[in-house]
DNA sequence: GTTCTAGAAC
DNA sequence: GTTCTAGAAC
């Protein structure tokens, strides 16, 4: 399965030339005499290899079910279906499609594009409940290496397991590196094959979309929103434990992980919606790789079960990763210290662990868990939302320490089964009791502290609001060990304040001087007063681009932003909207959004009032873009309210800056940036749901983005 | 932030 | 040959 262009009749042709396995290729391209044929063909043709006891490969774009489901139907169970995703970048299969028709001309390079636009937006991932014993998905050209030797080294009376490889994460925000992609040689004589990959798919939808422009003008729902936005969240409750006995205790990493999986398999369904998270410190984990690798072979929902490389004490704050309740590998006497992660959670939990805890109980016999309610005055709850801390005893198997079991597995690994069966019930009982422990939750709980600032009229928006930071391991994980270090541990508090910051540059000072000294820029400055100063961008990257500089010294970027900012933030706002609204009323057509760059290149606090024409040759290249396009422009709503409830706003990568380029109304994705700006200039597009919500988008009353 | 430009992509 | 991108310099 894979788009035009994702290379399905190269794999087969590599798979082929090697395998000693007798293989058939069913192209729907070539089937007809060489020419493109139909589904039928590839149907009997299918058929009558497979009862000559051949291999067949159905070499057929087959993105949605029902496309796939007639050749899943075609044979019994006594026949294995496989299915290979080769899911790659749709910038890349435009890429490989436009090529191959380039002969054409331009035009039928743009219908390339079209066409394999269109495809991607009805893309569904197979299932194994739709027939298949195996799925492999490949997500990069590495991925789809490993699928070609995989396939290649099987042999004639060979079986693959059976299960789900490959990542799901198919709603990856951020697709990057295209040019490393397209930088690698094609494979050597893939030249020849590549020519001949489903221009059928091309032809007929080409054919069908004559009459209307080069590019995917999406009227239809944007189906695509939902992948490339911020809209789903994850607001469930979550575990996150250590692994229980392998520091301190010495318990064996392999047997370890096999236990661990073991009970996060039996648990997994029992938790409902609940979710559980394997935290260590270390971003080398032997541990959480080897689990990792142990839970995908079982074919484990990685939705409900995710392995995190953080500090378990910072996994909100740093990590973006809300979790309602915490694992404590703790020690029998259930005292702080000790080093490792019990004292990480003590010490990050403050006084009132140690309180709650002598409250539930004095001591802890291997084997068994106590739950202990989090007060609201212990930091790990108010800042990071931990209701519960689980404290957990685990088998010991160091011989240096009093009462170890003398490497007696036997009693270990019935010991740490009990450990994390004890774990798992802990926290059962909490997602029993509480319902559903939310974000929501965490936001009220949040709201119960005082906030003078804060005005209560707008708490209806906050209700509906889409709460503060996405999910995103990988990028979140790495910039968030950069901060730390490799050996932050223990230790708590104060030093994850101070990021790594690049200097300013000299070219980087022009906004700052221009706050700090307003009487020497009265040429540009179009209004000012004693908190802000309002001037048109120097470049800007639409019909309208104004910026709002926050005149306060030291208040550099988004990252320096406190709560006591929080009035200026709104001020900002509003002066910026006015303007918006000022634009409105020369042109009605105009729409607005307000919002701040994750990690501005130029010094002091601004804020972007931008037109979404986009209309400017100013807008030049992918960061541009996806700096106004991206999870990296964050909306000054959003940011007003994740200031006034947590205190800072949160910041996206810089990886977001070069995601491949997508329409901002239909989300279609464009090779470059020419060919996204022909398409946004007549893109009409309702613009995705994210942004129809909570004023993000400001446009005139009465008109609607929706249509 | 932009400009410049080599070299890749087309 | 022309278009486009990415990285360095500023």
């Amino acid at each position: 399965m894979g788009a035009p262009g994702s290379g399905k009749s190269t794999f087969c042709d590599l798979v082929m030339r090697v395998s000693t396995r007798p293989w058939v290729r069913i192209c729907q391209d070539t089937i007809g005499n060489g020419k493109a044929g139909t589904k039928n063909q590839c149907l009997t043709g299918a058929a009558s290899a497979l009862k000559e006891g051949k291999s067949v490969f159905i070499d057929r774009c087959n993105l949605d079910r029902e496309q796939r489901a007639d050749f899943v139907k075609l044979v019994g169970p006594q026949v294995e279906k496989h299915a290979v995703v080769l899911d790659l970048p749709a910038k890349l299969c435009i890429s490989r499609s436009v090529k191959r028709t380039g002969h054409e001309g331009n035009l039928q390079g743009g219908k390339a594009a079209a066409v394999v636009n269109r495809m991607l937006q009805k893309k569904e991932l197979p299932k194994l409940n739709e027939g298949y014993a195996r799925i492999t998905v490949c997500q990069d050209e590495k991925d789809v290496q490993a699928a070609i030797n995989t396939y290649t080294a099987l042999g004639p009376s060979d079986k693959l397991p059976p299960g789900f490889f490959g990542q799901k994460n198919s709603d990856a925000k951020v697709q990057l590196g295209i040019m490393k992609f397209l930088k690698k040689k094609d494979p050597p004589g893939c030249s020849d094959t590549v020519s001949n990959v489903s221009p059928e798919n091309i032809q007929s939808h080409a054919t069908k979309e004559r009459d209307s422009n080069q590019v995917v003008e999406s009227h239809e729902e944007p189906k695509m929103a939902s992948a490339g936005s911020n809209i789903s969240l994850e607001n469930i409750p979550t575990l996150a434990f250590p692994s229980i006995s392998t520091a301190d205790f010495h318990f064996n990493l392999d047997k370890a992980s096999d236990i661990i999986v073991e009970k996060v398999e039996e648990y997994v369904n029992k938790l409902g919606n609940a979710r559980l998270v394997l935290v260590d410190l270390s971003q080398n984990s032997k541990i959480l790789s080897l689990v990792k690798a142990k839970a995908a072979e079982k074919n484990i929902d990685s939705k409900k079960f995710l392995t995190f490389a953080g500090n378990i004490t910072k996994l909100y704050s740093e990590g973006g990763l809300h979790c309602t309740a915490i694992a404590n590998a703790t020690n029998w006497r259930l005292k702080p210290g000790g080093g490792g992660v019990n004292a990480a959670i003590f010490s990050a939990a403050g006084p009132a662990l140690e309180t709650a805890t002598k409250a539930t109980a004095g001591s802890l016999s291997p084997g068994k868990a106590i739950v202990v309610p989090l007060p609201s005055s212990s930091p790990l709850f108010s800042r990071e939302g931990v209701t519960h801390v689980i404290h957990v005893l685990g088998p010991n198997m160091n011989p240096q320490r009093p009462n170890h079991l003398n490497n007696d597995y036997v009693k270990g690994c019935q010991i740490l089964r009990e450990a994390y069966s004890a774990l798992f019930d802990g926290f059962a009982s909490i997602v029993r009791t509480q319902g559903e422990p939310s974000k929501d939750n965490f936001e009220k709980e949040l709201k119960r502290e005082p906030q003078p600032e804060q005005g209560s009229t707008n708490g209806d928006q906050k209700a509906k609001r889409e709460a503060a930071p996405e999910v995103d391991m990988n990028k979140k994980y790495k910039s968030f060990v950069k901060e730390l270090g490799p050996n932050v541990g223990s230790s708590g508090d104060g030093n994850t304040g101070e990021q790594t910051r690049k200097a300013w540059g000299s070219w980087a000072q022009a906004l700052y001087d221009t706050a700090m000294h307003p009487e020497r820029h009265k040429n540009i400055i179009i209004e000012k007063s004693d908190d802000v100063v309002v001037l048109n961008d120097l470049y800007p990257k639409a019909q309208k681009h104004l910026l709002v500089l926050a005149r306060v010294e030291g208040l550099d970027r988004l990252a320096d932003v406190q709560k006591e900012h929080l009035t200026l933030l709104k001020t900002m706002h509003g002066v910026g909207l006015k303007w918006a609204e000022m634009f409105l009323s020369e042109n009605n057509s105009l729409i607005f959004r307000l919002g701040y760059h994750s990690v501005p290149s130029m010094r002091q606090l601004h804020l972007h009032v931008i037109s979404q024409d986009f209309d400017s040759k100013h807008l030049k290249n992918k960061k541009h873009w996806n700096s106004f396009n991206s999870p990296f422009f964050r909306d000054s709503v959003d940011v007003i309210d994740e200031v006034s409830q947590n205190g800072r706003a949160t910041l996206k990568d810089e990886n977001f800056l070069s995601m491949e380029l997508r329409c901002h109304r239909c989300r279609s994705a464009h090779p470059n940036i020419p060919r996204l700006k022909a398409h946004i200039s007549s893109c009409q597009a309702s613009f995705p749901a994210f942004l129809l919500q909570n004023g993000r988008l400001v446009l005139l009353e009465g008109k609607d983005a929706d249509h």
